[in-house]
Parts: structure tokens; sequence; C-alpha cells
DNA sequence: GGGCCCGCAGGG
DNA sequence: CCCTGCGGGCCC
């Protein structure tokens, strides 16, 4: 017999608000399992529960949006940085968190041993990154779910779309003349998916709009992905080398001559989206 | 199923 | 500030 998957989201009889006094009164109503771990979940399943208590001088948390920085690596006397973090254990957790559009719930320490549950978040980015310390730390983008959903409901919002999974994807204004250029095949693979309504391709940004990456809406940050490649592309599964030839598949970006592909937004996908360590089920 | 390793505690 | 801690995931 398999120990149960730990529950994921709302809990009943706890609604956001509820407050606790110590880990353990967390722990025991089932809100945030481990006693000391920041991230409860496992590398299969994907994060559960969060807990916040600003020991990360780096998270920043503006409410219904949290920038939160993966475990590992850490002296634990010191608490500096003296190795590369690495997408295992909750790293892993919140990464599959991403991938699976499962929501994590939020428990912020509000005061002393005081704690608070705040809700269901999203992880809508993940990352990673060489710090001061020169080792890779990871990166996470919790948004509130409440947030999302009124945002989503704000008739003045523009451009952002959220698809079923939390991977936050916006339409560009030259994704037509991109896919144009490469005929709707695709860069990564070749495949031209035919409709009866015509070719489709997707307009891939190679640096993600908006924060917390910034890329540009231009066609030198664009490729033109069928959706799978699109999908592998944006969650790092597959990179691009400075001679073109394909990270994690072989291959070569091909290339459209009126297509200038620009290399250092492709240098800024492999140093912060792709990643070569193969994942759980690889 | 057992040990091992780990962590945003908690108190002294 | 330092050290003991405890449950849980995960690998053997």
């Amino acid at each position: 017999m398999k120990a149960a998957a730990p529950p994921v989201g709302e809990l009943p009889g706890c609604p956001p608000g509820t407050l606790f006094e110590g880990r353990r009164a967390l722990s025991e109503a089932g809100v945030h399992r481990p006693l000391q771990a920041g991230i409860a979940g496992t590398a299969l399943g994907g994060a559960v529960s969060v807990v916040l208590s600003g020991g990360y001088e780096d998270d920043q948390d503006s409410g219904h949006q949290i920038l939160y920085t993966g475990e590992g690596g850490r002296d634990p006397r010191t608490g500096a940085q003296t190795a590369h973090q690495l997408l295992t254990r909750g790293n892993l957790a919140l990464a599959r968190s991403h991938l699976l559009g499962q929501p994590v719930r939020v428990v912020r320490r509000v005061a002393g041993a005081t704690y608070r549950y705040d809700g269901l978040f999203l992880v809508t980015a993940c990352w990673h990154e060489v710090g001061r310390s020169g080792y890779r730390i990871w990166r996470f983008l919790l948004e509130s779910e409440a947030a999302l959903e009124s945002e989503g409901t704000t008739a003045a919002t523009a451009a952002p779309e959220r698809h079923a999974t939390t991977r936050l994807r916006r339409l560009s204004r030259h994704g037509a003349q991109v896919k144009a250029w490469h005929d709707h095949t695709c860069q990564l693979c070749g495949l031209r998916l035919l409709t009866p309504a015509g070719p489709y391709a997707e307009a891939a940004h190679i640096r993600p709009l908006g924060q917390p990456h910034g890329g540009p809406d231009t066609p030198e940050n664009l490729l033109c992905l069928c959706p799978n490649c699109h999908v592998q592309f944006d969650l790092g599964g597959v990179g691009v080398a400075p001679d073109l030839t394909l990270l994690g598949r072989p291959g070569a970006l091909r290339q459209a001559r009126a297509h200038h592909v620009d290399p250092a937004q492709l240098a800024y996908h492999r140093t912060h989206i792709y990643s070569e360590e193969p994942g759980p089920m690889a």
C-alpha cells in the first residue's frame, strides 16, 4: 500500500487567513507538513505548500506575486551560497507544479512563530540564474490564484494570455510575419502541421516577455515552432547553442533568409530557461 | 521497509 | 549565536 499523496489545494475548514501558532500546528493541520523545510511535496507529484519566513534576502513579496528562491547549496552555518542549486527535492517539486499547473498553498510567517495560510498560488515562471556568489540558484514566480482570476475578468487587460498550463504566453505583433517567413515550418523539428484551414505554427518568444524576463516583442526574439516544440522550448527541455545546433536533442535551428534571430536572446534562453538536468522521468 | 540525509525551527 | 531536533521523501 502506497502512502497517500499529500493533498493539493484548499483544505476543508482552513480558509485563507487562518492562523497557526508554530510549525507544529501548521504540520498537524496538514497545511504544511515538514517541520523545518520550506517546500513540501514530491518529485513526481509536485509541490503542495511553501512557507515564507523571510530567510532569503533575494525573495520579494508584493502580496499577490512572490519571487521565491529554491533550496540547497547553502552553508547551514552562514547561509551563504557555496554550491549550485540542483533541480532536485523541493526545487524539482516546484518545477513540477509549474509544469502541471498545480496550485501551491502559501504560508507566511507574520510574526514570531505565528504563521498565516494565505491561499493558493500558481507557479507562473520557473528559471535559473547565477547569483553574486557565482553559483546557480533556482527561482520561482508564485502568483495568487485569486489575483490571476480577477486579472482575467478585467476587460482592460491587454495582451497577456494564459493557457491551460501556467505558462504565461503573450501574443506577438510579429507572429504572422515570422510564421510566413518559415512557411509555418517548425524551426526545431521541421514539422509543418497541416489542418483543413491551413498550416499551423506558433510564434514563440525566445526570451519571454514581461517579468521576470523582460524580453522584447521583436521578430529577432521569436521562433516559428510547432506546438510540441514550443512547450518543450518554453519549459527548458531544448535549447540552441551559439553555432545553432540544438541542445538536449540532435539537430540544428532551421533558418529563413529574411529572419534574423538574435544570438543574445538565444544566450538568455540557454542560461536561464534551458536546463541540462534530465528530470525525474527521463 | 529501514536508514539516511536534509531543512526558511526553536530554544537556550 | 550555536546546537539539537523531527518528520518526511527517497534511495538502497
